[in-house]
DNA sequence: TTAAATAGGACTAATTTGGTCCAAATTGCC
DNA sequence: GGCAATTTGGACCAAATTAGTCCTATTTAA
């Protein structure tokens, strides 16, 4: 639990794919779905909403398909996830000016920040290009963070 | 989205008030309720999985009720978070042995691992004691955290 | 013995998520 | 010009998860 949610999933395996095939040339829904294995409805749909938020450019008609938008080192981890899930926030009170009627609820909300903070982070600072096999060996990965910072 | 459970936020909630509170009494249900404005039913079940999870020592019978099994700096959000969700894991592939059918995400599951450790490290950073109101002003939640070891 | 608590678990309603499908618009090609 | 291959947009339903309530048993102090 404390899951990403599975089309969220999905997304950064079909991204992954993306990136992983050749960048001279569009890629269909149908090509996608069979090297992914997953269902050509449900990669439909999540080809649309990657493309509708800027993370694919799609070209339509025949011999039409989607390519990366951008660099696949400029596309974070964290970008495909709001792409389906919204800004990251584990709890409701890190986003809207929290309503919350608990007093307790917020003298915990300050904590929630940085905690959000520091998961958006980590997950800004994974890049599409780390997720596919090409950099298997590379000893990839190197995050580093640092909170250390006073309020 | 990408959201804790409603509960396990309400389990911070409550966990947060114990602390707040008088350490050396007792804590009941309906207590906890009126304080934090939480249903006791649902309060009831909260502090039922907290301690039937070792997070809170119960007494049962007259003048029973909750308090804290450790000190407040001894229990951390992550130890909460498990308790109401079980092992804190973004995906599927990174706490069973992936059983994924689609290559791609294979090569996903190493970065994956690599992303949980970092949130899992910064949740379990955070303890209880931060998140009350006592420390308000102090500069609290010196997060540091680094990944640079190679694999 | 009684009242005040927790313990355990069943149950239902509400919400979210996953997955499918259809009709429309666009584009390349013959 | 027309056909075939694609993406777009949106509606829709089924399945799964979550939230919340309630009932009964057990324990304990007074």
């Amino acid at each position: 639990m404390m899951r990403i949610n599975k089309l969220t999933d999905y997304g950064i395996v079909v991204m992954t794919r993306i990136a992983d095939m050749d960048q001279n040339r569009v890629h269909t829904a149908r090509e996608i779905s069979e090297d992914t294995r997953i269902p050509l409805p449900t990669v439909t749909r999540l080809l649309k909403t990657l493309s509708g938020n800027g993370l694919l450019d799609s070209q339509r008609g025949s011999q039409g398909g989607y390519s990366l938008s951008r660099s696949s080192d400029d596309i974070s981890v964290a970008d495909i996830i709001e792409t389906f899930e919204g800004p990251i926030a584990l709890t409701e009170c890190s986003t809207n000016a929290c309503e919350c009627s608990y007093e307790t609820k917020c003298s915990v909300e300050e904590p929630w920040q940085k905690i959000n903070d520091t998961v958006k982070n980590a997950l800004e600072g994974i890049s599409l290009n780390e997720m596919t096999g090409k950099n298997q060996n590379e000893g990839l990965l190197n995050l580093s963070m640092n909170y250390s910072g006073g309020m």
